[in-house]
DNA sequence: TTTTGAAATGTAATCGATTTCATTATACAA
DNA sequence: TTGTATAATGAAATCGATTACATTTCAAAA
């Protein structure tokens, strides 16, 4: 284990001051072509790293972006990430992804530890269980830019990036209606969080335009994951729906898994209608319709506004102003939910 | 945007010195239990946090372990990082993500950030593309520890974490064999990599075992994506093979799904055979045969021998044996790769 | 009361790079 | 040759916490 070589062993080696050393490595024109080339040649031969970290403490940055999410198995996460990792990889930020699983006690521990990391910037997605947001304050004053997406706190006045999902709620639910479903399940989770509670309201407008009593009886909130979605499920069929519209791909591939093992035809005896485009909904039988859930493009938006944040903050001006953008999504209309003999007679 | 506050700051205002304070907060037993709480309190009041940069340089860590990875898309690769947070977390370590996007260029950056960021120790799973593995010389130089896990380099002595390839590509074309099918066509990856080359070995050696030719031309080795998938698929449908063993879930699902586009039927005309235990499998139909891949397990594994020799490190003492795990993997026979015929006419 | 050892606190160096504010070298004009 | 502007380099403070080593405090023993 040899020690590590400083910019003082190359000062010394080269008889120059640190000053130097340091000015030629981060190529300052105030250092003479020759003589950087000379520190150039000798960083490589003693085999020079630089310590970011002794680097961090004297610039007072981290060059390090804080991500906060609710979970990451899920093909959205992953999307959201790459979507991320693919401006701060631009912008020479690294990030440190720390999740909450859906546990909002864990989520505030990790958002103490990134403060304590003096991450540059925040990107989070909430998690399920998060009711107050105070663990967020230590940012605000500190001016430390903080991007919500997706799952955003409704009431705080914060950046934004989120889907219309409201509209996205109403349009699954009026496609669905428009084939002729009448008692439409809905599955879906926790109502403490934007997303889920606007999918319901979109879901409960689309219902009264077409004259729909909305029947609490067909609606669940779960967390999801498979024991719970088939329970829910199980208790709802009791209630004969004939369409679910479910909040999320996996769980609807879940449901549609066991409708078909119970011998019920989609989506003939009942329609599906899944939420976030998932990668497994081209590949189950029939497709699944869903909706597009652009998560590149909302990972890569939150980057770009955050790290602008960052760079307009380093210059002094303060931005106090916050950043709300929406993302487009968009019905994806496949099997699950199309009536194929009411398709066929409507062309003939 | 107000100034930071410091244990200087709190010193100052508790007429005491830093020393003290630093010890206070570190709950060390040399400082007065009253004292302690008195600096608790101040600490409270002022707002006070932990500079981790600045702790981090003094004492010559980072409490952070780099994870390289290939990707970040698959069900395996989040497995992982589950099983390594998991540890990480109850170990206080954080991990800062790299993913190379199977790009040795890309790995090569990585690494070298990562070791600049000073991290006390590294988890990889190497890139497709990846060939020479010198960029790994600066950590092993530095004495700082290094765990492959999956994709790993065979020739170097290190420390690994793996399943035994080999024998699952073993099994699982065995088990091909004893369904009765015979011309068992075979989708990998790229040879480069050990999990590819040694799941080729296992393919070849049960169809030698089995007195069956091994021919070339029922072999492809291509990305797995989608696209690549289905034209690597399409080529080897004109050497009529009655099976596939595809070595990834994703892709095996993408064939199956357009095995049966196109009236192909799933397991009486062409068996399917994986390998990962994606979700996916479980929720297509036919149920996908595959290899139950522990990707937490080895995440866990990984993430807890680097930390036994992060800490034996620092105790002094030096730990060059490298540990070398290989993880139990388990064939695991559903619906694709069953004959049903065969099986009702076996119990007949 | 004095001694003594442990307990509690303090002083200052340290980690390694950056940067402000000098200071020295160099080139060109007068 | 001298003066002067500019280029190049250096000395030392700084970021904030930790810690080796020194010093003070205090209670119990002598």
């Amino acid at each position: 284990m040899e020690k590590q070589v400083t910019i003082y062993d190359l000062a010394r080696a080269l008889n120059l001051s640190t000053a130097t050393i340091s000015r030629a490595l981060d190529d300052s024109p105030l250092v003479k072509p020759k003589t950087r080339e000379k520190i150039r040649a000798m960083a490589d031969k003693m085999g020079y790293r630089q310590n970011l970290i002794a680097s961090n403490l004297r610039k007072q940055q981290s060059r390090t972006i804080g991500v906060l999410l609710h979970e990451v198995n899920s093909y959205f996460s992953t999307s959201v990430l790459a979507g991320i990792e693919k401006i701060t990889t631009h912008e020479k930020y690294d990030i440190l992804i720390a999740h909450s699983g859906e546990d909002g006690e864990r989520e505030i521990a990790n958002t103490r530890n990134l403060f304590n990391k003096r991450v540059d910037g925040l990107i989070v997605s909430l998690a399920m269980t998060t009711v107050a947001t105070d663990h967020f304050t230590p940012f605000f004053e500190q001016g430390i830019p903080v991007v919500f997406f997706d799952r955003v706190a409704k009431k705080m006045p914060c950046n934004k990036i989120v889907i219309d999902n409201f509209k996205a709620g109403y349009e699954a639910t009026a496609h669905l209606l428009q084939q002729g479903y009448r008692r439409i399940a809905h599955i879906t989770a926790s109502l403490q969080r934007n997303v889920y509670e606007d999918r319901f309201r979109g879901y409960k407008k689309a219902l009264a335009d077409h004259n729909i009593h909305f029947d609490p009886l067909l609606m669940e909130s779960c967390s999801l994951n498979r024991e719970d979605t088939l329970a829910v499920m199980d208790q709802l069929l009791e209630q004969k729906p004939d369409a679910f519209f479910i909040t999320n791909d996996f769980a609807a591939a879940v449901c549609m898994d066991e409708l078909q093992r119970r011998g019920i035809r989609i989506p003939e005896d009942i329609g599906v209608m899944g939420f976030n485009n998932d990668i497994l909904g081209s590949l189950i039988n029939p497709r699944l319709s869903t909706v597009d859930y652009p998560g590149t493009q909302m990972g890569e938006t939150a980057a770009q506004i955050l790290i602008d944040k960052i760079k307009t903050k380093k210059n002094g001006k303060a931005t106090a102003e916050h950043k709300s953008v929406i993302i487009p999504s968009t019905l994806l209309i496949r099997e699950s939910s199309v009536k194929k003999d009411r398709h066929r007679r409507s062309h003939k």
